[in-house]
DNA sequence: CTAAATGCAAACTCTTTGCAGATCC
DNA sequence: GGATCTGCAAAGAGTTTGCATTTAG
């Protein structure tokens, strides 16, 4: 998965006219590598661990190029403070976020897609974002429920 | 819709040990005046407009407090920045936030509830918030769309 | 009278910005 | 070579916290 997303992005900041620079593939690398949601400070020491080098000023612009690019996405799945980042995966899914574990679960299914035809037919509503985080507690933190 | 709601937040502060104060009093009709989703900054001139008084940690302070009594509810509709604060409504929504005029609609129906069934039952998963932000255009400011 | 709440100001976290110097094409 | 990008440090926005004073019960 890396290697291929890794050939990609020099091609997608080429194409946008973007340079292609040493931060922002080691951001890239260290994204990818990531497996799941990284706050930035989480993303600069795994750029640092990774041999890289980015000042964390640098890392949001680069963040913010991505996302442009469609090829980072951001949320908020914390109440207060730090933005999450993941790479953007090209099914609509949405987040589990469970409040005792803290584990964040992707959740892929035809329900984003259902909001999004709800809303565009019956609505004339023009989605171009949907952003659905759910808090709650899984099913091995939940009390009585199916414990592992 | 206010005097109701005013007439709760006594009781509802005191069932839950906490002091009926003229800022909680202040901070509550300016929420319930206020239509739709407020920030703390905008609460704060509500509060001065109606002739109340509270300092903005006051409001932060107060605001967390009717959020542990279920009376008010945060969002975060703003890619980045403020907060964004209303009363909670026993009902479940969701938000439709408009690129480009900037609106914030609220829209009821049963998706949430049909996200909240589906987690429960086929994942296991106890669900306590359902946060769902939809970002687009709205049907009056799509390109084409049903202007009017 | 006492614990709780307030106001004020300072601290804190996350993010953005200005600018001189380095870097990609 | 020239525009773009970077690192650094400082500024900015939103929120939280410490503490002396005020206030509700």
């Amino acid at each position: 998965m890396s290697v291929d997303e890794r050939v990609d992005l020099a091609e997608q900041l080429r194409a946008a006219g973007y340079r292609v620079t040493g931060p922002r593939r080691a951001v890239w690398e260290a994204l990818c590598v990531a497996d799941g949601h990284v706050t930035v400070e989480e993303l600069s020491a795994r750029v640092a661990d990774i041999g890289g080098d980015a000042d964390q000023a640098s890392i949001y612009r680069t963040l913010a190029v991505f996302e442009e690019l469609g090829l980072a996405r951001q949320s908020r799945l914390h109440e207060t403070g730090a933005a999450s980042w993941e790479v953007a995966h090209p099914d609509e899914h949405f987040h589990l976020v469970c409040a005792s574990c803290g584990e964040v679960d992707h959740h892929a299914g035809p329900l984003v897609t259902r909001i999004r035809e709800h809303l565009e037919g019956d609505h004339g509503f023009e989605v171009f974002d949907i952003e659905l985080v759910v808090t709650g507690w899984c099913a091995r933190c939940r009390p009585g429920g199916r414990a592992g």
